[in-house]
DNA sequence: AACAACTGTGTAAGCCGTCTACTATTTCAC
DNA sequence: GTGAAATAGTAGACGGCTTACACAGTTGTT
């Protein structure tokens, strides 16, 4: 939606213009990592001169999130957003500064608004944000191939703030919420990464025959290795008839949830 | 150590050959994902004609290990990798078929051996075991950055044998002792990341000056930032005194992985 | 001892990715 | 209208992964 900072033609001497903003001063605006302001909107518009920007912002994350939908982190580069969108490659760099931001871009719009949760049960509320997050994942696996280097952005803020706000109510110090949210984010991040790797044998069933064969090459393979090197307490854990049901009657993912819960509200209780 | 496939010269039928093997059959191991094969040791070492290899895989491990060291894992490319041997980029591809197998095969060698677990206590042993991963994960952050793709290399199930083992004694079935594996573990990990990305004032302190500014810059940012949009829970949060000192006096770490023991106790003892 | 087969390495090149000049063109401000 | 500023295109540098080919060295066999 705004261009970005002056053509590379001039020599830029008209940062001062700029920075009576009321924001913050913009030499510490750029040592933000990459993304950063851009994703929180904090972007200087520039003049309005020149010619209109054909494109936006918001179209250029669209694009990338349908490619990296459909194939994945990888497959939403550059050239392959600029193709879909009928520019060059570097007419993007007029909207976003670097591949980093873009990803960054790109992560926050994945995440979407957060749910709305129930005020009374802090435990029923806390489990609904993190069962919606490992929903989100599930959606979006691309999303847990991003690396998670830069803090927080906006959709990711307010994710965090709806369920630190639903914890007040337990009482527990600032420090402590927000190590509740941490794991809380953890467990449904990692819950979806091992839901993607491991998938249930209904899944599977859904999926093509050739990723059928490869996850059932993969066991084989495996067993064998665990058994000729000893490590039989891991080999028969993975034998578990659980593991061979339809759905599992105890989701890993579950599993851990109540556990965690189980150790908050212990925590809260003293 | 072994050179791999035959030269790209001949036509290649001699697959049938060695296809006698104990193992698996290789149809099976053709449709493993790169690198599994390799990091268990499973190749064909092929006839021992022609020059003696001036390297190794090991070499090349061990190479690529000091460059992510040195400056992340973005650095264990394989020119560079080469360079440091002193031998051109591709004479690589006779030790290691691609980069993603190289990839596994650091990460595996990075996980190194497990503790040696006490016997007794269960929850003990589960603490030293998570905190142990903790602390290696802190010593090698590119680790955080391997994309967790491949499920079990061996160095990462003897970590996990030696876990499940201890925890046999709890009773529970073998799907919850895994369970509780990757709670354990997907902590260790969030820990290590969140702690490299907002390290605490006393490790900043020991940082270089650009670092210290960019941590504070980021800070001053998001408080403005989270405020202007009323996201004031997570902004109270995180201006909590206890951010600012030193030391927390509980770590983030610490303090979730008491909670998890706690939940997993409670669930131990019905 | 000599040949053939096989293997390791170098040279060269292809492809894809990010990113930076520079140019032409369009649009707005005065 | 005239000039300044912004957009998009062209061209290209640079680095990454990967393959094809030629050459040289080593081993097994005759």
């Amino acid at each position: 939606m705004t261009p970005r900072k002056s053509s590379g033609r001039d020599p830029a001497p008209d940062r001062e213009i700029a920075s009576d903003r009321a924001h913050t001063n913009d030499a510490d605006l750029e040592a933000l990592p990459p993304g950063l302001a851009a994703a929180w909107g904090v972007v200087d518009t520039g003049g309005r001169r020149g010619p209109k920007p054909a494109h936006s912002v918001e179209k250029i994350i669209a694009v990338a999130t349908e490619l990296a939908d459909e194939e994945g982190i990888a497959a939403a580069s550059l050239p392959k957003v600029a193709g879909r969108i009928g520019v060059t490659t570097n007419a993007l760099y007029r909207y976003v500064s670097s591949k980093d931001e873009l990803i960054v871009l790109l992560a926050d719009r994945a995440w979407g608004d957060p749910p709305t949760l129930p005020d009374g049960d802090w435990r029923e509320a806390a489990a609904l944000w993190s069962r919606q997050l490992f929903e989100r994942f599930l959606s979006r696996p691309w999303l847990l191939d991003v690396p998670t280097t830069v803090s927080l952005t906006p959709h990711n803020a307010a994710w965090l703030d709806a369920l630190i706000t639903v914890l007040g109510s337990t009482g527990m110090e600032a420090q402590q919420m927000l190590n509740c949210a941490y794991l809380l984010d953890s467990h449904a991040r990692y819950g979806a990464n091992l839901r993607r790797n491991t998938p249930t044998p209904a899944a599977l069933r859904r999926a093509n025959p050739d990723q059928q064969q490869a996850v059932r090459a993969v066991r084989v393979f495996l067993d064998s290795q665990l058994r000729s090197r000893n490590l039989n307490a891991v080999a028969d854990a993975m034998e578990d008839p659980m593991f061979l049901a339809d759905e599992p009657p105890l989701d890993g993912f579950e599993f851990g949830l109540a556990r965690i819960l189980d150790g908050i509200e212990a925590y809260v209780q003293r």
